[in-house]
DNA sequence: CCATAATGTGAATTTAAATTCACATTACAT
DNA sequence: ATGTAATGTGAATTTAAATTCACATTATGG
């Protein structure tokens, strides 16, 4: 018996079975996130899986830079568009901490091992992004800080540092069951309170 | 054969073990964190570590405890101390930031999904770990707001949370080859930037 | 139409890690 | 002294996951 899938093209099936992978990160993260289960998730065999990607790392490769254009991305569209700095520092920070009370999976598959410990291409394309991404919250920050709205005396980069790490350790703290408050309470309490801080 | 190794009592070679998987995790991850590497480490038989230990959980829920008990705990000594609230929450941010130098394996676990999917009762007890020295600092911090050391608007709880955010993140960026510059001098940084932020 | 390359599958195979087992040694209580 | 419970080991066994394989189906260019 081979018949119980229609056939697709390859381009297709990449991207499905990066669509379930995705939803399999968000269901079980890291650690559930095997082929069988993407497999499952996707509809396929395991062996078909096999046809589309190299092996599991490329489907990792493949998710990762899914997660970078559709999630990283916005917060570079964000910064590039109309607005004060402050108006889109809001912005990007309650859409990057929606995303992560969506989806947790995904800032665990960021800064997981098996991401770090595994193929070495992957980790350093994500350092980058990151490294991109710390620099486009260092331009608003900077850019508030020259229009008078943010303090003056404060370093554009270790204020971004320290915001990301704000909206990152909340996401380990909620996947570790510790964060007691509502989510969106809890994202709102510390902007207002970051708010405070930079001006 | 059976008497490559001294015999000791069950309570020495618990340490023992615990001693070396704390080793093992500092040079290998958490992924690189088998039996059989711990049991190499403690320089005894894979089996024997079952003889002293229920599972692989136990071990983990004993290094938890080492953990907690070695590391965390500093942080409340040093709150519970003499000198100024900013003081404090310096000696605290430097302690950590050196510990994390020295041993980014530990905030690893600690946000592991081998911690957080694994064991319930670790999850649980490291959730609740966490919160005490969430508390701890909120204390330092409205302490120091309330001598007029630090900002009267800030909310001590969310400072507290991006304090720990930012010394996270900088382990994170850290174990993932994305902090270029020098560690202590990012711990500068970020500290003198944080100064001036709250107050 | 039809050859064949692409797509799909269930059933091995491989690999790595946790765990158990059968047997060897030794501390130590009596 | 001695027997027995505790400690120690190498060699299975189990388990779970990635990967490969042999064979089935089907789209499609000619």
């Amino acid at each position: 018996m081979g018949s119980c899938l229609e056939k697709k093209s390859t381009d297709i099936r990449r991207e499905e079975i990066i669509r379930a992978a995705f939803e399999v990160l968000g269901e079980k993260g890291v650690r559930g996130l095997t082929i069988a289960a993407i497999a499952e998730s996707a509809g396929m065999s395991n062996a078909n899986i096999y046809r589309h990607f190299g092996g599991k790392d490329d489907v990792l490769s493949a998710l990762v830079q899914f997660i970078a254009e559709e999630i990283m991305g916005k917060a570079s569209s964000i910064a590039a568009g109309s607005g004060t700095p402050s108006a889109k520092l809001e912005r990007i920070f309650f859409s990057h901490m929606a995303l992560i009370g969506e989806n947790p999976g995904i800032p665990r598959l960021v800064f997981s091992e098996e991401i770090h410990l595994g193929d070495r291409k992957i980790a350093d394309f994500l350092a980058v992004r990151l490294g991109y991404y710390v620099e486009t919250i260092s331009a608003v920050i900077a850019a508030g800080s020259a229009e008078g709205e943010f303090l003056k005396e404060l370093s554009p980069r270790e204020t971004a540092l320290t915001f990301l790490g704000m909206i990152q350790f909340t996401a380990l703290r909620r996947v570790m069951g510790g964060a007691s408050a509502e989510h969106v309470t809890e994202a709102e309490r510390l902007w207002a309170n970051f708010l405070r801080l930079i001006r």
